[in-house]
DNA sequence: GCTGTTGCAACCTTCACTGTTACGACTGCA
DNA sequence: TGCAGTCGTAACAGTGAAGGTTGCAACAGC
């Protein structure tokens, strides 16, 4: 499976805003969080533009810019995460239709349907269990 | 998601097996199977070999080869099928290390990957509740 | 104005998968 | 023995998603 990463960075980000929020900081700048990513400071923006657009964050511009939450770590889910950063579904079709003449053609599509329907929403509801306030106290309590 | 359709593809072949052979039939072929499925034979037969691997088909070569079941549609489920032809997690971690310097990019891999496992045993836990035999069912329940 | 940061477009690279072609290996049959 | 049909597999092109990079306009406080 094509395994992306959307999801760990989103957390990640979004883990370090609030930590860094915790300090005392107002705002976080996407070369920071970068920095702690290992990664480009565009990929970040790009990332948090997303979650902006679902509500989760929110940006300034200007001297002083930055990031900071739009809500409190513990009202947010890795669901509203996962939907804000991951589109597609997690199990895919076939990319050409098959053979509608064919018996099997013609039924697999609503029967796989109808299983990954039902996977999808217990993941769905998986992820709605863990806060992003539970997964900085699991950063927070990782051995060093 | 980096979704892809190797499972559906996988699903889709062994049902078709499974009814050609209820049928009558001793053995399919990937040609045959290709064509259900409107793929290439070589996609096909590459996703059989792992499935054969795994243990769940079998396949004969010379005249009159083909591909037929090694075990029963009602002792297969989905998840024998997924770890198949799935190699991969569900979720990626980041493609390059965090600053393991910083607090977040130093727990937030341990986290996350706690995280992601329980939700695998989850879907794995789902997928193992299907059998081909019921995804054969269904599919042959679909209206025309 | 100057400065630091976001917002965003454009492009390249990488990667996994699919699709396609080609050909040797195998095996039953005439 | 040769033929025919199919698997097994390598090699390579095409596709699409995602990450990485550069560049620059827009913004806002000083």
């Amino acid at each position: 499976m094509s395994a992306n990463s959307r999801l760990t960075i989103a957390a990640h980000a979004l883990a370090w805003i609030g930590l860094y929020q915790r300090q005392g900081h107002e705002v976080a700048t996407s070369e920071q969080i970068a920095t702690s990513a290992n990664t480009n400071p565009v990929v970040i923006r790009r990332l948090l533009g997303e979650l902006r657009r679902a509500g989760l964050v929110e940006s300034r511009r200007g001297v002083g810019a930055g990031w900071s939450l739009a809500r409190e770590l513990e009202s947010m889910t890795l669901l509203d995460v996962y939907e804000a950063v991951e589109p597609g579904p997690l199990f895919a079709m076939h990319r050409t239709t098959p053979d509608q003449g064919c018996v099997v053609g013609h039924g697999i599509q609503p029967a796989m349907q109808s299983i990954y329907e039902g996977i999808e929403e217990t993941v769905r509801h998986e992820l709605a269990r863990v806060t992003l306030a539970n997964v900085l106290r699991d950063v927070l309590a990782a051995p060093r």
